[in-house]
DNA sequence: GAGTTTGAAACT
DNA sequence: CAGTTTCAAACTC
C-alpha cells in the first residue's frame, strides 16, 4: 500500500535526474547544514546532503559503535570550524604552513614505501583509530576535542584558552597554553632538524596532552573514557610517528595532527572550492574527515601512482607488476577499511588525480553496494560525482570495464562482501590475473551461505566473468539475450527462473510484487544492491533509473533504523577463528551471530524461517525465540547466567565442556566456546566482516591445526590481506580487534588471551579500570545500535556497576597506552608478527595446560 | 503450482 | 512500546 507520499517519491525519479528531484528543495548553505546539523532531529535535507559524500557509507552497523554519527561529526566540525574563524586565519596560514610539510612528507612516504612496507605502514595507520573513534557517536567528541586540542595548540594565539564546548558540560576541553607553546616550539625544532630538542619537546607536549586528556577523564563518561583513550593512542602514535621521521632525517616531518587536519581542511577548500561556491566549504568540510585518513592512503596509492593516474587503471594497465603493485596499494586501503570501524567512508580526489579511499569501509549501511564498485572502477575523477553514491546497476556492473578490472572487481568482492558482514580483502600476487578474481569470487562464495543476499547479482557478474575471462566481465552475448529473454518473461515465468536460479546458484533473486522492491522485504534491497533481470519483482523501482527514489526511500528506512541495512550476521573481532572441516572447508564461525536475533515461535529456528538458521548461525541471547532448536547453536541461558560464568572460571570451564561443542546440522563440529558467545553478545561491534570462511586460504596450515589460535593470527585485517607471499602482512592488529570493552574481568582475562588479540596487553593491571569493563561501548551500542530501541542492545553486565568512572584508572591509561601502542600498530610487521606469534603460542600453550 | 505457514518489517 | 497488518520467503501438499 503506497502512502501519497511514497507515490509522490515513486513518480518522482523517472522523470528526474539525480539532482533534480523535485521531492528536493535543498537548501544546501553552509548555514543551514549547520543548524541542519544542530537539530537532533535528521532533516531529510540534511540527509539528502549526505548522499555526496555519505549516504552511501553512513552508519554503521554495531562494529561501528554509533551510528549517525557522522552528522554529528560535521557538527562538531563546523563548531570548531567557527571557533577557527575566530582565530581568523587557521585555514590560510596554517594550512599553507602545513603544506609546505605535509606534501613533502607525503612525498617522503611514497618514497619511503616499498610494495610491502606501503602497505603495512598504512593499514596499521593510527589515524584509523582516530577516526574510527571519531565517528563513535553524538556523546563522543573526544577525538574531535583532540583534534582541535592540537589545532588550537598550533593556531590559537596561546594567551588565551579556548574553551571549546560542544554544548555538553561535560565535554569541555580546555586548552592549555602550554600546548600551542609546545606545538610552534615543535615546529621550530622540526624546522632546524633540531632532533634532540624534538624529541624532548614532543615528550613534552605528549605529556601535557595526556595530562590534558586524564584530566578531562575526569569529565566525561566512561564511553568518553574509551573513546579519548583511544585518541590517546592515535595522538601517542602520532607523535611517535612525527618523531621518527625525524629521526630518519626527514626534512618533511609529518606533523601531528595538527599539522594534517589543518592541512586536510586546506586541501578540501581548495579542491572544492573551484567547484561551486556555495556548498563548497561544506563539502570540504565533510572532506575533511576523509581527508584525513586519505592522507595515508594516499601515500600508498601514490606510491604506485607513479605509473598510474587513476587508482582502478586497471581497464589500461596490462597485468604485470605494477598492477600487482596496484592491487595491493588499494587492497590495502580495503584491507585498512576492513580493520577499521566503519563508521565513514569518504572518498577524494587529490594530487593529480589520484584515487585516495580514505575512510572505512561500513559494512553495508547506507551503502547501496553496487555502487562502490562503479564509483571505483569509474577513475579517480569520478569518484566525487553525484553518481559516486550512486546505487549500480546490474547492467552497469556487468559493463564495467575490463577485465582488467581484477582490481576493480576485487573491490566489488571486497565491498560486496563486506556489505555482508565479511569483508575480503584479498591482496594476493595471483591477483594481478584472473586468478586472483577467480580466489575473490570464491572468497564470495564461502560467504554467501551465511550472507546470500549481497551476492546478489554480483555473483551472476563474477560468474560470468569467471566463465568468460577474455570478456573480463563485458556483457557477453550471451548475457545480454539472457537479458533480453528475461525482460520478456512473465512475472510468473520470471518467478520460477529466480526460484530456480537461487536454488542452483545459492543467490537469491527477489519476488516482491507488492513492495516494489523499496522495503526492507525485499532481499536486493535490504542486501543493498539494485533488482536485477533475473530477479522476478514487479514493479520494482529497486533500479538505477530510480536512484533517487531508492536513495530516498533508503534514507527514509535508516532514519528509522539506522542498521537497517547492516550485516546482519556479525561476529566480533575476537571471535574464534571459523571453524574447519577435515576436508578443509570452513564452516560459519561458531561466534556469528544475528545483529538482532530472531524471533521464532513456531519454527524452532529449525528452519529457514529463522534469521539465525538461515545465516547459519547459532541463536544467542539476543533471540527471543521460542523453544530454540537451532542446530547452529542453541540460544545459551541469560547473560546475567553467564556472566556469572565468567566470574568462576571453573563453572566456565565445566560450562565449556558441555557446550563448547555442538554438532551442526551437517554433523560439523562447531566449537561453542562461551566466551565467544560472551562477547559476541556482549559488543557485536565487528561484522563477520572479519575473517570468515573466506579468509581460510591465507590462513596458514598450521593455523588451520589450531582452533584456538590467538585472533592476533587471524585477524581478518590481517590474514586475508596478507596472501602465502606477503609475509610482511602477517599480523594486522586493527583498532578494532583491539577493542579494549572486550575484556570482561580478571578471571577471564587469561583465556582471552589465549584466543584473543590481547596478546599485547602485559598485563590486566595494566589497564585501565576502564578498559577492564566492557559497559562502556556496551553502553555505546545499545545507544547507537538500537535507534528503535529494538532488540539491538546487547546485555549488559552486572559488572557495569563497577564501572564508576575512577580516576585510579588514569595512571594506568596512560602507561597502558604507552606501553601498548607501539605494538599497535605493526610498523615492523613482520617481526611484530613473529613477536606476536611468540606470544600466541605461548598464551595457547598456556591455555592448553590449563585445560 | 497453489495454498499455507512463518517471522520480519512496517504500521498503528 | 505493544499489538496488528503487510509482506515475501519458506514450506507443504
Amino acid at each position: 500500500m503506497d502512502s501519497p507520499e511514497q507515490a509522490d517519491r515513486i513518480k518522482a525519479p523517472s522523470s528526474s535526474t539525480p539532482t533534480s528531484s523535485p521531492t528536493v528543495p535543498v537548501p544546501e548553505s553552509p548555514i543551514f547544514n549547520y543548524i541542519s546539523n544542530l537539530s537532533p532531529i535528521k532533516s531529510v535535507k540534511a540527509a539528502r546532503y549526505q548522499r555526496f559524500f555519505e549516504t552511501h557509507f553512513p552508519t554503521p552497523p554495531p562494529v561501528f559503535k554509533t551510528p549517525r554519527v557522522d552528522l554529528q561529526r560535521e557538527t562538531n566540525f563546523l563548531k570548531s570550524d567557527k571557533i577557527d574563524e575566530a582565530g581568523s586565519d587557521v585555514h590560510g596560514k596554517c594550512g599553507n604552513r602545513a603544506n609546505a610539510i605535509l606534501i613533502p612528507c607525503l612525498e617522503k612516504e611514497v618514497q619511503s614505501c616499498s610494495p610491502s612496507g606501503c602497505v603495512d605502514e598504512y593499514l596499521t595507520d593510527p589515524v584509523e583509530v582516530e577516526d574510527c573513534t571519531n565517528s563513535a557517536g553524538s556523546h563522543v567528541r573526544q577525538p574531535n576535542n583532540l583534534n582541535r586540542l592540537l589545532q588550537f595548540s598550533y593556531t590559537v594565539p596561546k594567551e588565551t584558552i579556548p574553551e571549546v564546548n560542544d554544548g555538553n558540560s561535560e565535554d569541555c576541553m580546555i586548552m592549555l597554553p602550554d600546548q600551542a607553546k609546545s606545538m610552534d616550539l615543535i615546529e621550530t625544532a622540526v624546522n632546524e632538524r633540531d632532533t634532540e630538542r624534538f624529541d624532548g619537546l614532543l615528550e613534552l607536549t605528549s605529556k601535557n596532552v595526556n595530562d590534558q586528556v586524564e584530566s578531562n577523564l575526569l569529565l566525561v563518561s566512561r564511553t568518553q573514557h574509551y573513546e579519548q583513550y583511544v585518541a590517546q593512542i592515535s595522538l601517542n602514535v602520532k607523535l611517535q610517528n612525527a618523531g621518527d621521521q625525524l629521526n630518519q632525517q626527514s626534512s618533511n616531518c609529518q606533523f601531528p595532527k595538527s599539522f594534517q587536519s589543518v592541512e586536510s581542511y586546506k586541501d578540501c577548500l581548495e579542491n572544492s572550492g573551484s567547484a561551486a561556491s556555495e556548498g563548497s566549504s561544506k563539502e570540504a568540510i565533510l572532506q575533511q574527515r576523509g581527508t584525513r585518513r586519505h592522507l595515508q592512503f594516499e601515500a600508498a596509492m601514490t606510491c604506485k601512482s607513479t605509473e598510474e593516474e587513476s587508482l582502478i587503471p586497471s581497464h589500461v594497465e596490462p597485468r604485470g607488476v605494477s598492477n600487482h603493485r596496484h592491487t595491493m596499494s588499494s587492497d590495502q586501503a580495503i584491507a585498512s577499511w576492513t580493520s577499521l570501524c566503519p563508521s565513514e567512508f569518504i572518498s577524494s580526489t587529490q594530487h593529480g588525480g589520484t584515487l585516495a579511499i580514505s575512510g572505512s569501509f561500513p559494512s553495508g549501511t547506507g551503502l547501496h553496494r553496487n555502487s562502490i564498485s562503479r564509483s571505483l572502477s569509474m577513475g579517480s575523477d569520478r569518484v566525487l560525482s553525484k553518481k559516486f553514491g550512486g546505487y549500480m546497476s546490474s547492467q552497469e556492473e556487468k559493463l564495467t570495464p575490463g577485465h582488467g578490472n581484477n582490481l576493480a572487481n576485487s573491490l566489488n568482492s571486497c565491498f560486496i562482501s563486506s556489505a555482508a558482514g565479511e569483508l575480503h580483502a584479498r591482496v594476493d600476487s595471483n591477483q594481478q590475473d584472473d586468478h586472483g578474481v577467480e580466489e575473490i569470487s570464491s572468497d564470495i562464495f564461502l560467504s554467501r551461505d551465511s550472507m546470500k543476499p549481497p551476492c546478489n547479482y554480483l555473483h551472476a557478474a563474477f560468474s560470468e566473468q569467471q566463465a568468460d575471462p577474455s570478456e573480463g566481465g563485458m556483457h557477453t552475448t550471451e548475457s545480454i539475450d539472457r537479458a533480453e529473454e528475461l525482460n520478456q518473461m512473465s512475472p510468473k515465468k520470471k518467478r520460477k527462473r529466480a526460484v530456480l536460479s537461487s536454488e542452483s546458484e545459492g543467490c537469491k533473486r527477489c519476488n516482491c510484487r507488492r513492495s516494489k522492491c523499496l522495503k526492507l522485504y525485499c532481499e536486493c534491497f535490504a542486501a543493498g544492491v539494485y533488482c536485477v533481470d533475473s530477479c522476478a519483482c514487479e514493479s520494482c523501482y529497486n533500479k538505477p533509473e530510480y536512484e533517487d527514489t531508492v536513495l530516498d526511500t533508503r534514507q527514509q528506512i535508516e532514519s528509522r533504523n539506522p542498521l537497517a541495512f547492516a550485516p546482519k550476521i556479525v561476529k566480533h573481532a575476537t571471535d574464534s577463528p571459523a571453524n574447519v572441516l577435515d576436508d578443509g572447508n570452513w564452516t560459519t564461525p561458531a561466534s556469528a551471530r544475528h545483529k538482532r536475533g530472531c524471533n521464532c515461535k513456531k519454527s524452532k529456528c529449525l528452519k529457514k524461517y529463522c534469521e539465525c538458521y538461515q545465516a547459519k548461525v547459532g541463536c544467542s541471547d539476543a533471540c527471543r525465540c521460542e523453544g530454540c532448536n537451532n542446530s547452529f547453536g542453541k540460544k545459551a541461558g541469560s547473560m546475567y547466567q553467564r556472566a556469572e560464568r565468567w566470574k568462576n572460571p571453573s563453572h566456565c570451564k565445566l560450562d565449556a565442556t558441555e557446550t563448547d561443542i555442538e554438532r551442526t546440522e551437517a554433523g560439523t563440529v562447531t566449537q561453542f566456546s562461551p566466551r565467544w558467545e560472551e562477547f559476541a553478545d556482549i559488543s557485536n561491534l565487528t561484522p563477520l566482516s572479519h575473517y570468515s570462511g573466506a579468509l581460510a586460504p591465507s590462513v596458514s596450515p598450521s593455523t588451520r591445526d589450531c582452533p584456538k589460535v590467538s585472533q592476533a593470527q587471524l585477524h581478518p585485517g590481517s590474514s586475508s590481506l596478507k596472501s602465502s607471499s606477503a609475509n610482511h602482512l602477517r599480523w594486522h592488529y586493527s583498532p578494532m580487534s583491539f577493542t579494549p570493552q572486550l575484556i570482561e574481568n580478571k578471571e577471564a582475562h587469561y583465556e582471552l588471551d589465549s584466543e584473543n588479540a590481547f596478546t599485547e596487553i602485559r598485563s590486566y593491571d595494566d589497564m585501565p579500570e576502564m578498559l577492564k569493563n566492557t559497559s562502556t561501548p556496551t553502553k555505546e551500542i545499545k545507544t547507537c545500535c538500537s535507534p528503535n530501541k529494538k532488540r539491538v542492545s546487547p546485555p549488559q553486565f552486572p559488572s557495569q556497576e563497577l564501572m564508576s568512572s575512577s580516576s585510579s584508572g588514569m595512571q594506568s591509561v596512560r602507561k597502558f597506552v604507552w606501553q601498548t601502542v607501539p605494538s599497535f600498530p605493526p610498523l615492523t610487521p613482520y617481526s611484530k608478527s613473529n613477536e606476536g606469534i611468540t606470544q600466541t603460542e605461548s598464551d595457547l600453550k598456556r591455555n592448553t595446560s590449563d585445560h
